[in-house]
Order: structure tokens, then C-alpha cells, then sequence
DNA sequence: ACCGTAGTACGATGCTTATCGTACGAGTCG
DNA sequence: CGACTCGTACGATAAGCATCGTACTACGGT
């Protein structure tokens, strides 16, 4: 049963406060290929996108999972909006906490993936 | 004697190329609290460092690991001089290659320990 | 030649993570 | 209501990784 009226949209996602926020658990979570890639299109978009605009050559479930990840160590907001889920960057929170690195590692990724080959 | 340059003698590490070296991987290898805080110590001291004036809290073995990893990704130069192995950041192709990435780095851990009260 | 110091190699272990599949919940629309 | 979509939860699995201990090599000094 579900516990709660259904308000639509009052499920609610923990997020880690910025003084949860710690530099290894974000560098841990840009680390990986599918959520580097999925940062980088959030930051190039600057609005919400939900999961599934990512097209992501995997499951659901590990969309879930990647997603969790970003959001635990503090990279993205995540916010139910009817079926969807929607994500943001915390851009904001992160620059206050580590001025400037979001955009390196941002500018990094660009500069990789001209460097590889369009990507 | 000579101690001079030219002590590096026959043992050679492989080191990857800077076309090689990958963000994801220097990413990987920063989000270790350990090997962050070697590289922190680098940066630092600007100059060579053995492998022994680390005083991490595990074992050789497990030293040899961090160092392993820092190497393979890029991140750090290693060289044998006598007993010792000396260590360096790559600094500069870390910046060619990824410009203000290592700084902001170095920056927010900076500034994680001052606000997590490191002492 | 010997010993001590610095670091390696290897094998084991236990933890974490990436991945999947299936079953399910929450919300929208006909 | 019923069907459909989006995403979750749970269990399983396999790979990766941090860690250790022991045995070993390389070098330098005495």
C-alpha cells in the first residue's frame, strides 16, 4: 500500500547536503564512461532531461543504478515529475564547493573526446 | 657515486604516452583517498619523492598498488634511482592535455581538508 | 661477501561495483 | 477500469579492486 496520498510528485529522493558532499565520492562518479557522458549532455543541455532521453547502451536497471550513483555523490538533482524522472546537474552546489572543477573536468571531456575523434 | 643524473639505471617502467593517457582513468585514480593525498604531497613539494617518504597507512604491498595505478594512469612519472623510486607528477601533460584539470583538482581537495578540519 | 633497505611478484581474501532479468509500483491516457 | 510507459526493487552474477602476507629481487654500503 502506498503509505502516502499520492500527491503526484511527492516522492521524494535523498540528496546529500553540499556539507555531505565529498571531492572523491564526485571524481569516483565522473570516472565512469556512461556517467561522464551523461553529465556532460545535462551540463550541454542546461535544463532537465529525464533518464530516458539518455540513450544508454545498457539495461534499465544499470540506467537506474548510474543514475543513483550521480545523484548520491552529489552531482546531479533528481526530481519525479509524473512517470518521468528528471535530472539536473548541481551545478551551483558544486561550484560553491569546488570552484571551477565541474568545468575542467567538463572542458577535459570535450577536449578527449575531439581529441579521440567526435565523440 | 656520480650521483649526478644517470642513475636510472637498468630497471625501466612503462609509462603511457600522452595520447594514451584517458580522463576517466585520471579520474579513477584521484578518487582514492590515498592516492589523492599522494598526489596532493607532490604537488606540494614540487620535486622527486620516494615512494618510502609517503607515510601511508598500509602496507608495502598495498603502496606499491597506489603507485601502480597513479603511474599507469598518467598522473604520476616513476624512476628507479639506486634502491629508490622516485616519484614526480606529470603536471605537464597532465596540463596539456587536460588544461586546469589538475589544478581545480588540487584546489577543491585543499579545500575539502579545511573545511572537513583536517589539521 | 654480507647485510640492510626499497620495492616487486604472487596468491589469497573480502568488499565494491557493473551488469542483467524479472517482477513490481507510480502515473497518464483512452 | 485497463493498457501502456517510466522507472524501482531485488536477487544473481561476474568482474574489479584494496588489502594483506610471504617470498623474492635490486641496489648500496660496510
Amino acid at each position: 500500500m502506498t503509505t502516502e496520498a499520492a500527491n503526484s510528485s511527492t516522492r521524494v529522493l535523498p540528496h546529500p547536503e553540499p556539507s555531505e558532499i565529498r571531492l572523491e565520492a564526485v571524481l569516483h562518479a565522473l570516472s565512469d564512461p556512461l556517467r561522464l557522458q551523461v553529465v556532460r549532455e545535462l551540463a550541454a543541455d542546461g535544463h532537465e532531461l529525464s533518464c530516458s532521453h539518455f540513450d544508454l547502451p545498457v539495461t534499465k536497471s544499470t540506467t537506474t543504478h548510474h543514475f543513483r550513483v550521480l545523484r548520491e555523490a552529489g552531482v546531479i538533482r533528481q526530481i519525479y515529475r509524473g512517470t518521468a524522472k528528471m535530472n539536473v546537474l548541481r551545478g551551483d552546489d558544486l561550484g560553491d564547493l569546488f570552484p571551477g572543477l565541474l568545468d575542467s573536468v567538463l572542458a577535459a571531456a570535450a577536449r578527449q573526446a575531439a581529441r579521440l575523434g567526435t565523440g
